[in-house]
RNA sequence: CGGGGCGUAGCGCAGUCCGGUUAGCGCGCACGGUUCGGGUCCGUGAGGUCGGCGGUUCGAAUCCGCCCGCCCCGACCA
């Protein structure tokens, strides 16, 4: 392909929108464009990345026994309201209705849509396992998109569903996937790492996601260096605390603390650690009011909590709510005396000897409460979010916490849509059994991003081989000199047999400008005719990664090439 | 949803506070010349509903009101 009959649109200055490096780089680069806040258009060399990601991934899904089909982005009512997401995943669907008034959503996953074909289409034990997946456009209106095609509304999703007669074939298709997520991160040039996950508003017990190391990515997982343990920090369970000390004995003793409501404020005022403080929370889930209990230094994981309350996604209380309930406004909340109300409290509330808390009146906290003492019959449960410097759940030593992009997700999901949907087979004995599923998800435009995250310079994007949109630039200087179209064309054609993919800089610009460009897009691969092939009848081949430089005959490239993208 | 910022040519920005020539600069683009191994140089030129609507005023990019879009932070940690 000639530069010159391709649209190839860099920019020379950073686009203000953009602020991590892979944003930046895509927009630079010409990869895409907005067209509005998180939707993109993928122009030429960006659609060739998205398509090798896909490729690859889809070679690997065929690899494990998966079967490609295509699903509509479009949905009907009917099915979600059989699942019951119609509801409860209604803040992140795009919702649409026909002139007719048909009821549809824009697809934001298709577990209800792949459930109701199969069930549907399979009756029989016997054409079990079965694994299908599309690679396809996903619609879901993200409270903020951010970043590009990191977090946007639409984006390309490979998702795949596994079909499974019983638990132990279950467990084989999610090991088969799991290990196929570690091939395509791999080939993609990623350095990725499963960790252990939260299910969220899939449902499910068991669940890895696959994530990219880096300081951008939105996840924090925790990471033991002792024995490998690696989890979400929202799904890592953190271990149950023990008394930190020696307690005075002492009665509780009221003390005003007008204005003071934070436990920052708080701890300035008394003189103490965070950690002497019964942070109260009221939440409210499922419209009713909660009070949840920390330590002071700590923060809540909400997702425990809402496991916890069965499932309702709790959200904080409004300081009315908090009024009504405990009496005081907010600020003042604490777990003595507090009647009315169910009461939670995280292992690390066990641990405080002559703690401090809020009273339950407007100014005023309570010192000295030792609550198995002060609140008995309390039950101690985790609903704390890991923190670095924590206790590994697995081995004890204190854990990391390092950021990182979900670029895959795979999911145990049991029998929950099967069952919705009425994906059942008869088994040998002629009972009949809801399929055991699994759902398993890569974001491609995600993934591409990534790559990019994991690769780049001051310079631009240092593609790996696998997924650069072309391995070979040969770039013309002085193209109009008689002789180095000619040189070029020969390095071309030398290297057609290698059947890489190769882009032709045939614009008569300046080196610089080439030069520069090339770097900004990142061609694994580079290879320079100009004059002084002319002279000398040596060809420069350079290697964007490592900066190897090679001057060598036309005939020699195809060899170093193969060498260098190996 | 809350807070902050921004919106002027394809891109990056100045001008707005303090209203007053034909609204500027750099890059890019077109044409001519020049140069030719790391964003050449010179010249000429095209390109603008100053986000939109309304208001104030003799006069609005500039002041006021409403709306829209985009980016960032947060989404209540008591």
């Amino acid at each position: 392909m000639k530069w010159t009959e391709t649209l190839i649109a860099t920019l020379r200055e950073d686009p203000q929108e953009a602020e991590i490096p892979s944003h930046r780089l895509m927009l630079r680069a010409g990869l895409m464009r907005k067209l509005a806040s998180g939707l993109y258009t993928w122009l030429p060399l960006g659609l060739r990345v998205l398509r090798k990601v896909e490729n690859i991934v889809r070679e690997e899904m065929d690899r494990a026994g998966a079967l490609e089909i295509l699903m509509p982005i479009l949905q009907p009512r009917e099915l979600w309201e059989k699942s019951g997401r119609w509801e409860s995943m209604d803040a992140i669907m795009l919702k649409a209705r026909t002139h007719g008034g048909r009821e549809l959503v824009l697809g934001p996953t298709h577990e209800e849509v792949v459930t109701g074909l199969v069930a549907g289409e399979i009756s029989s034990y016997r054409r079990l396992p079965v694994n299908l997946y599309q690679i396809n456009t996903k619609f879901r209106d993200e409270i903020r998109p951010r970043f590009g095609v990191m977090r946007s509304r639409e984006f390309i999703m490979k998702d795949g569903y596994s079909f499974d007669l019983d638990e132990a074939g279950a467990d084989r298709s999610y090991r088969l996937m799991y290990e196929a997520y570690q091939r395509i991160f791999r080939r993609c040039g990623l350095e990725a790492m499963a960790v252990e996950a939260d299910t969220g508003m899939m449902g499910g017990r068991e669940s890895h996601e696959f994530m990219v190391p880096a300081e951008t990515g939105e996840d924090e997982i925790a990471v033991c260096p002792g024995c490998g343990y690696s989890a979400n920090v929202e799904q890592a369970a953190v271990r149950e605390g023990q008394f930190n000390g020696a307690r005075t004995g002492e009665a509780v003793r009221e003390v005003p603390t007008p204005g003071l409501r934070t436990v920052e404020e708080l701890a300035e005022f008394f003189s103490a650690s965070p950690r002497r403080f019964i942070k109260t929370l009221i939440y409210l889930a499922g419209g009713k009011p909660v009070a949840v209990l920390v330590r002071g230094d700590r923060e809540i994981n909400e997702s425990k909590l809402a496991k916890k309350l069965g499932g309702a996604q709790p959200v904080l209380a409004d300081g009315e709510t908090i009024l009504r309930v405990t009496g005081a406004p907010l600020g003042f909340s604490g777990p003595v005396g507090l009647e009315g109300i169910g009461i939670l409290a995280d292992y690390s509330v066990a641990e405080i000897a002559d703690g401090i808390t809020g009273g339950n009146r407007e100014d005023l906290h309570l010192v000295n409460v030792n609550i198995d003492r002060d609140c008995p019959g309390l039950e101690f449960v985790d609903l704390a979010l890991a923190a670095a410097g924590d206790p590994c759940p697995s081995c004890g030593k204190p854990i990391a916490v390092r950021r990182g992009i979900e670029v895959g997700h795979v999911f145990k999901l049991g029998t929950k849509y099967s069952r919705a949907l009425g994906a059942v087979v008869k088994d040998e004995a002629g009972g009949e059994r809801p399929a055991i599923m699994g759902c398993y998800g890569i974001g491609v435009s995600r993934t591409v991003a990534a790559v990019i995250e994991q690769h780049n310079d001051d310079r631009g994007i240092v593609w790996p081989a696998a997924v650069a949109p072309y391995q070979v630039l040969v770039l013309a200087l002085a193209p109009d000199q008689p002789g180095v179209p000619e040189a070029a064309e020969e390095i071309i054609s030398a290297l057609a047999p290698t059947g890489r993919d190769i882009l032709y800089d045939d614009r008569p610009a300046s080196a610089g400008v080439k030069f520069n460009d090339a770097d900004l897009i990142g061609f694994p691969v580079r290879i320079t005719v100009g004059k002084r092939f002319l002279r000398t009848g040596l060809a420069e081949v350079k290697h964007r990664a490592s900066e190897e430089v090679h001057t060598v005959p036309p005939e020699e490239v195809p060899a170093l090439v193969d060498r260098l993208l190996a």
